[in-house]
RNA sequence: GCGGACGUGGCGGAAUCAGGCAGACGCGCUGGGUUUAGGUCCCAGUACCCACAAGGGUGUGGGGGUUCGAAUCCCCCCGUCCGCACCA
């Protein structure tokens, strides 16, 4: 509530009103003179402040201008970077700072869809809006260089971005993009074969488009998607919730075949996991980070299958990270999904096939169809714990002989392991290294160790089971029960046997899977081997008989890129009859039609997705001629999604009006260098919210090295340094049927409870924001203390990178303390100054340099609630020698708030100076006199055997003897050494004395 | 289950990086002052126990260890939060 003006408030009280007066005054001030514009080393942006002194780029996560407005959780982490940038400023760095905002996407979608109006509109209303809010704060941002995502001037650089994307591929031999023309010409060089051993003069027109656009980083794919029919589009993997729902919205999402654009984030895999250790992040967003990308090194295993023997053989491959425990293989396992079930699902039930095995169906067919169907209705994370699964009536063979495991297998097991078949015809795969996503041919090989003349193998079952993902590896498993929990749960529910293949320790139980070390069993020739040598061995062997070869696996699947709305960038693609063709670079921007009819439609499960852009008839097929004459092409529908644009807006920030390349090549090297030789480059400080950990950081870092990768960029990384902030948490109140109440109209405290109206109600801590009803916005902040208190009091509440639960109660704590800071400098009844031109007596002059000492440091490592507590300190020292400030002691005090409360700062800095002065916001932050750091004396406190007991005061040079003499002469001391002799003496020197007896 | 972060007064937190006076700074609370009153503002006190005091004892989730000395380092356990999760 706003303090009304009483009668005997002093009239020159730091309160709302001064405060507001003064925050507008100097925030009109230093727009006007351009106080905060960086300049460029060159272009257009080269005028400005004197640039001397090394760069710095600071950065916030930019918004997406949602139209609800702001909380004041919102502007924690643009308060931290302005405080750090202001501080750094002071201290000479040439600071590039400022603010756009993500404007395409979902949420603005959604939120105009709400309120019927066309997104640029509203979109546009929100970010004036966010603006006014953000402004009032006195954020020190450079406003030439701010953006939005829906600029066409920003978006057609996405645009271009994509087509540099497009027209590339990965060479895995040199580990890096290269343009797609280069590999045209080594095609056509004959340097590199085709892939299926033909000319590439043989291939036809539409084999040679095929083939290259396999290889682009930007592709086509009939792939299984996250198909969202409520949005009426397609999500990424990591939009969807771990329910199987949208992250906006929450909608139902199932998995379905569509044809959509994917980019090849999967060939970076390995260099997105080892750069990360050259950066300076969190260590839980690393760790977020690698866990995404899911690296595990282990081996592709080929198993001929067959439904009826003799009869056509097919290989199951299976990715496994233990190949040592191949001989344990009992049965198999392939995901619902697999495209191998149909062609091993067998006529009949094999003679002796067990109940439980055919899930009560006359036929596998039956069995199978019964089950797909249960598996579809059920999302990755419905699908339970129990292993469930239908035997297909196939069986897959290990493959090598291992006698004595056969005989165990028939001995453990019913008739129906053994086949009977003429093996000779099998045809094995050759995979091509490239990576694990790689296109698959096959040619024929031999059988190896003369098993063609075999009539007679052991063969395992084959199953489909859900808890075997489509998505992960081959979705095909070896069913291990013995060296895996899983598979064992699954081979106890089916009743399939156990085979040991690694010795467990004696304790080990019976009932488990045994995972760790000890040397090979039952296993042919790596008996007696440990686990690591079994695994070289096995794949070793495997490799000589063409069965298998060791393989990385990754957990990350290629980025699914198009999204069917009408609130993106355009994807600047165009087709023929063949395939995808780039809209040349000179036709950019490929404008966003102008639509009326552009809400997306909640569509029926099954049904096909509808880009809103294919409701415009005249923009869809264009006539154009690109070289070849004139033809006909159908655009590109599909839109990109919301991270397109965020995924390079930093480079923007640098250059953000040049009309000829992205970033001016000099101004992105001056910017984005790396203070330390050899290191990454990139943002320096980049500041936002851990929610972003998976997507937009590895979407930004995969752009930005293919964008490295092709000479666009000078570093690897775009963001050297990243700090977390924490969120701001407030109280929520709950009635008792569990519906939250308005947290400000709640009464009551801890001990007397809480109520609303008459109503009991229960309290909970949570995120602020409008789902809990407890959110506070800094609107109501500002009216009642004013924008320098709130910055101060959101500073003041903890470590940056903590969450820390908002209390509107405390926040007059800070304005107290500035208000005690004015009363040192301004007399509140008359408003003149009220310093002395009295020097500082030495005591308060050491005090103020050593808080200037601590100040410095806490700021540079934005610990900020700390630096607060310090200049908290010197003001109450001030405050308590009554009397005004003494000039010298104010004016280096003012200064060393400016970066925190810098109309606060500025206001006073023009009392002490005279409105001739320049602005504190550019004068040097104050520098400790060393000098004054070190005392003449210290008083260092005395232990007697581990115990406190006194302090003494002895010389800062003190040795040994003089100390310890000093502190038996202290009376409490004496007593308790008691005149015992001592056994041991210490002095740490300005420390500590320690005294044992 | 795996991985990460963390645990200090009534509350937010400081001291943890580098072992050396635990509780800086602020909120709240208690008492006092200013004020017609309330509020604002100012001053003092405020970890807990004993004591008028001087002082003494206890104390950083629990247990153990290293050390003259541990909130800090090491081991085990408990608890909270976050991320991932049938990952083969």
């Amino acid at each position: 509530m706003p303090a009304a003006p009483e009668a005997d408030t002093p009239p020159h009280r730091y309160d709302a009103d001064l405060a507001a007066d003064i925050e507008s005054r100097w925030q009109a001030r230093w727009e006007a003179s351009g106080a905060y514009e960086t300049p460029n080393p060159a272009g257009e942006l080269s005028r400005g402040r004197d640039a001397a002194g090394p760069k710095l780029f600071v950065m916030d996560m930019f918004p997406y201008p949602s139209g609800s407005g702001l909380h004041v959780g919102h502007p924690l982490g643009y308060i931290a970077t302005d405080v750090y940038v202001r501080f750094k400023r002071m201290c000479g760095f040439n600071v590039l700072y400022t603010m756009g905002f993500d404007a395409f996407g979902l949420p603005a979608e959604e939120h105009a869809r709400q309120t019927g109006q066309h997104p640029r509109i509203n979109t546009e209303a929100n970010i004036d809006n966010m603006r006014r809010q953000l402004d009032r704060l006195g954020l020190g941002h450079d406003k030439r260089r701010g953006i939005a995502t829906t600029d066409v001037d920003y978006y057609r650089w996405t645009q271009w971005i994509f087509l540099q994307i497009f027209n590339s591929w990965f060479d895995p031999e040199a580990r890096r993009a290269r343009p797609i023309a280069e590999l045209i010409d080594e095609f056509s060089s004959g340097a590199r074969p085709a892939p299926d051993g033909r000319s590439w003069e043989q291939l036809g027109e539409a084999e040679q488009r095929e083939v290259v656009d396999s290889h682009r980083l930007a592709y086509v794919a009939d792939a299984p998607v996250n198909w969202c029919p409520a949005l009426g589009t397609v999500l990424a993997n990591e939009e969807v919730t771990n329910e199987g729902r949208s992250e906006r919205g929450n909608h139902e999402v199932f998995k379905r075949p569509l044809k959509q654009w994917m980019m090849r984030i999967t060939a970076y895999a390995d260099r997105l996991l080892e750069d990360l250790d050259r950066l300076d992040w969190p260590e839980s967003v690393k760790t977020m980070q690698r866990n995404w990308i899911g690296r595990s090194e282990g081996a592709l295993i080929s198993f001929p299958a067959a439904k009826t023997l003799p009869g056509p053989l097919h290989t199951i491959d299976v990715f496994t990270t233990r190949p040592d425990t191949l001989f344990g293989t009992t049965y198999m396992v392939l995901a619902p999904e697999h495209p191998l079930v149909d062609e091993l699902t067998a006529d009949g039930w094999p003679d002796g096939t067990p109940e439980s095995w055919t899930g009560g169906a006359a036929t596998p067919a039956e069995a199978v169809a019964a089950y797909r169907a249960r598996a579809a209705e059920l999302s990755d994370a419905d699908r339970g714990d129990s292993k469930t699964g239908v035997y297909l009536g196939a069986l897959a063979f290990v493959p090598f002989t291992a006698p004595d495991r056969e005989d165990l297998i028939a001995e453990l097991s019913p008739g129906h392991f053994t086949g009977t078949g003429e093996l000779a015809d099998f045809t094995l795969p050759t995979h091509d290294a490239s990576d694990g996503n790689g296109q698959q041919g096959t040619s024929s090989q031999p059988w190896p160790e003369g098993r063609g003349e075999r009539t007679v193998d052991i063969g395992v079952p084959v199953f489909i089971g859900d808890y075997v993902l489509m998505g992960y590896g081959t979705g095909a498993v070896m069913g291990v029960p013995g060296e895996d929990q899983r598979d064992r749960e699954f081979a106890e529910a089916y009743g399939l046997p156990v085979i040991r293949t690694v010795q467990p320790p004696p304790d080990h139980p019976a009932d488990l899977a045994y995972t760790g070390d000890g040397p090979s069993i039952n296993s042919h020739f790596l008996d007696g081997l440990d686990v690591e040598a079994s695994k070289a061995l096995i794949v070793e062997r495997l490799g000589e008989s063409g069965f298998g070869r060791p393989t990385v696996n990754y957990r990350m699947r290629d980025w699914l890129f198009s999204r069917q709305r009408y609130w993106g960038e355009p994807i600047p693609i165009m087709f023929d009859d063949l395939g995808p063709v780039a809209l040349p670079v000179d036709m950019l921007p490929l404008e966003l039609p102008k639509l009326t009819d552009w809400a997306p439609r909640a569509l029926a499960r099954d049904s096909e997705p509808e880009p809103p852009l294919g409701r415009v008839t005249e923009w869809l097929d264009v006539e154009l001629d690109l070289g070849a004459g004139r033809r006909h092409y159908r655009r590109e529908l599909n839109t990109m999604p919301q991270w397109a644009g965020s995924c390079w807006y930093y480079l923007r920030y640098l250059d953000p009006r040049n009309d000829d390349a992205l970033v001016d090549p000099e101004v992105e090297r001056y910017w984005m260098a790396d203070p330390d030789p050899g290191g990454v480059g990139g943002v320096d400080l980049y500041v936002g919210g851990v929610e972003h950990a998976v997507l937009h950081l590895l979407y930004a870092r995969f752009w930005h090295k293919v964008l490295y990768d092709l000479g666009h960029v000078s570093g690897p990384e775009p963001f050297k340094r990243l700090v977390n902030q924490g969120y701001i948490q407030a109280y929520a109140f709950k009635d008792s049927r569990g519906v939250y109440v308005p947290a400000e109209e709640v009464e009551g405290s801890l001990e007397k409870g809480f109520s609303h109206g008459d109503e009991p109600v229960s309290r909970e801590l949570g995120k602020m924001g409008k789902s809990l009803k407890n959110s506070v916005t800094p609107d109501d902040m500002y009216a009642s203390y004013g924008a320098d208190t709130l910055r101060l009091y959101e500073m003041f509440m903890g470590p940056i990178d903590q969450d820390r639960p908002w209390e509107t109660r405390s926040v007059v704590g800070s304005q107290r303390v500035l208000q005690r800071v004015w009363r040192n400098v301004v007399d509140e009844e008359t408003g003149e100054l009220r310093v002395s031109d009295a020097a500082p007596d030495d005591d308060l002059l050491r005090l103020l340099h050593r808080t200037i000492d601590g100040v410095r440091s806490d700021m540079e490592g934005m610990r900020f609630n700390t630096a607060i507590a310090k200049l908290t300190e010197l003001n109450n020292e001030l405050t308590r020698r009554g009397t005004g400030a003494p000039r010298d002691v104010a004016e280096v005090l003012v200064r060393m708030l400016a970066p925190l409360v810098p109309h606060f700062a500025e206001e006073l800095w023009h009392r002490l100076h005279g409105d001739g002065a320049g602005s504190v916001t550019q004068v040097e932050f104050p520098a400790a006199d060393p000098a004054l750091l070190v005392t003449d004396t210290v008083e260092v406190p005395v232990q007697v055997n581990g115990k406190l007991r006194g302090r003494v005061t002895i010389a800062a040079d003190a040795d040994d003897e003089t100390a310890v003499a000093a502190a038996l002469a202290e009376p409490n001391v004496a007593a308790h050494v008691g005149g015992r002799e001592l056994r041991k003496q210490l002095y740490v020197p300005g420390r500590m004395i320690t005294l044992v007896v």
